[in-house]
DNA sequence: TCTACTGGCGAACGGCGTTCAGCGCAACGT
DNA sequence: ACGTTGCGCTGAACGCCGTTCGCCAGTAGA
C-alpha cells in the first residue's frame, strides 16, 4: 500500500511565515538567494501561492526590513550623550544589516514606515532634538545617516557576493585585492595621476571599519554647529 | 529574386560601440531597460555576439561607468577654495550619476580603476591635500563622499522608476508622496512615536538637493578639524 | 590554393517574477 | 443534512533575463 507520497501536512500560509523563511534564506545565503519561488518552495509549495498573502516581491522585501528593525533594540534616551548614543544606534543598524546580507538593497529607497523603523527612526530623532537640533535639520541629518549606513551595508554586500564567487575567504580575498590594487595604483603613470601614485599606500589603506566610522564621525560631529544646546 | 532579407551591412562590433549604446539606453530609459539582449538588437544581432568584447554584463558596466566619469570636466587646483572644489566636484559627479539613470548601482562597489575614473579621484585627493589633510584622512574621505554622492544618485534613481511605473509626472508623484507621508505620520499614536508625530511637518519636508547638500556639507565641512593648514 | 583561425550567430538552458484558470475544502445558509 | 459559495491554494504557462555551446563564413597566413 503506497502512501500519497509526502502529503504536506502544511494547512496554511502565513504572511509572518513568509516573512520568516525570507529573513532566513537571506541571513543564510544571501539576497542573490532569495527569490519567489525559493521561499516557496521552503514552505513545500509553488510560487503563485504566495501572491495571496503578498502583493509582490518588493512589497515582501520591505516586511523582511522592518521584521529585521525589530531586532534592534532602542535605547534609552540620555540627552548629553546624544552623539555618542546617535552613532552607537547607527552602528547597531549598520550591523544588524551587515548580517541580513543586504536588504540594505530594499531600504534605501523607502521611506521607513513600518512600525519597527519608525521605532528606530522615532528614538534617533529624539536623541536629534535632545542635542537641540532643529527639527528640520534633524530630520534631514537623520535621513542621510540612515542613507549613509544603508549605502556602507550595500558596498559591504556586494564583495561579499564577490569573495563568495571567488571561493576564497574573507581575509586573503580582501589581502589580494588590495595588493593587486596597491600594485596597481604604483604603476600608473606619474604624470597623469600624480597623487594617487604617490599615496597609494594611503589610499588602499584602512579597514571598512575605520572608513565606515570616518563617514560616521563626519556626519554626526558636523552636527554641533546646529546645536542650539551644544 | 529576392534579396536575402535585411542582410546586415555591419561588418565588425567593436567594444566602445557597445559601451556607447548602452549608455545611450541607461541614459534614456534607465538601468532597467538595460540587457545584453537589448544592446544586441540595437546593433542588429544576438546577444552572444557581445561575449566576444565583453565579458559579461558586470564589465560592460564597469566600462559604461568610467566612460561615463570621462563627461566630467576636471577642474584645475585652487588650492583656497580646497572645500568648495570638492563640493563643487561632487555635485557635478552627482549630476552625471542622476543624468545616467543608475549608473550609480554598478559604481557603489567597485573599485574606481578605469582611467577617466581614476582623473576624478586623483583630481579630489589633491584637493584633500591642498587643504592640508593628511593622506589617509584624505583617500578614506573621498571615499566616504563618492560612497555619499552614488548611494544619494541610487536613491533618487529607485525614485524615479517608482515615478515612471506610477505614471505621473515626478512633481505630482512627490507631492503626493508628501501629502500621504505627511497624513500618516500625523495620525501614528503619540504615546509611541511621539516625534514623529509632532515633527511630522519637518519629516516630511525638504527637497532632494536640499538633504543632499547637507550630507555634503557634513562630510566636507568635518574635515576642518583634520586640515593642518586650515 | 589550401588551411587554420576567429569573430559572429541561432538556438537553447536554466533561472526569474508574475498571471490565470481552476481545484478542493471549510464554512455557511437553509 | 445537504447544497452552495467563497477562498486559499495550485500547476502551468508567459515573457523576460544572462550566459553557453556548436556551427558557420569569411579572412589571413603558409
Amino acid at each position: 500500500m503506497t502512501w500519497p507520497a509526502e502529503r504536506p501536512p502544511r494547512k496554511t500560509i502565513t504572511r509572518a511565515e513568509i516573512v520568516r523563511i525570507g529573513l532566513r534564506v537571506v541571513r543564510e545565503e544571501g539576497i542573490d538567494a532569495l527569490s519567489m519561488r525559493r521561499v516557496a518552495t521552503e514552505i513545500g509549495t509553488g510560487p503563485s501561492s504566495l501572491y495571496a498573502h503578498v502583493a509582490n516581491k518588493d512589497e515582501l522585501l520591505r516586511l523582511m526590513f522592518d521584521e529585521m528593525c525589530a531586532l534592534l533594540p532602542i535605547p534609552e534616551l540620555d540627552p548629553p550623550r546624544w552623539k555618542e548614543q546617535i552613532k552607537e544606534l547607527a552602528r547597531a543598524g549598520h550591523q544588524v544589516m551587515i548580517e541580513h546580507n543586504d536588504l540594505a538593497r530594499a531600504a534605501i529607497a523607502t521611506i521607513p514606515t513600518g512600525p519597527n523603523a519608525l521605532r528606530i527612526s522615532n528614538a534617533m530623532f529624539g536623541m536629534m532634538l535632545a542635542g537641540g537640533i532643529p527639527p528640520r535639520i534633524g530630520a534631514w541629518a537623520m535621513d542621510r545617516i540612515f542613507l549613509y549606513i544603508t549605502a556602507d551595508a550595500y558596498e559591504y554586500s556586494i564583495w561579499r557576493d564577490q569573495v563568495k564567487g571567488a571561493g576564497s575567504d574573507k581575509e586573503t580575498f580582501l589581502s589580494d585585492l588590495g595588493r593587486e590594487t596597491l600594485a596597481y595604483f604604483e604603476q600608473l603613470p606619474a604624470d597623469i595621476y600624480p597623487h594617487i601614485a604617490t599615496y597609494a599606500t594611503a589610499l588602499v589603506g584602512g579597514s571598512v571599519d575605520e572608513r565606515f566610522e570616518l563617514g560616521l564621525e563626519l556626519l554626526v560631529d558636523g552636527l554641533d554647529k546646529y546645536s542650539g544646546v551644544s
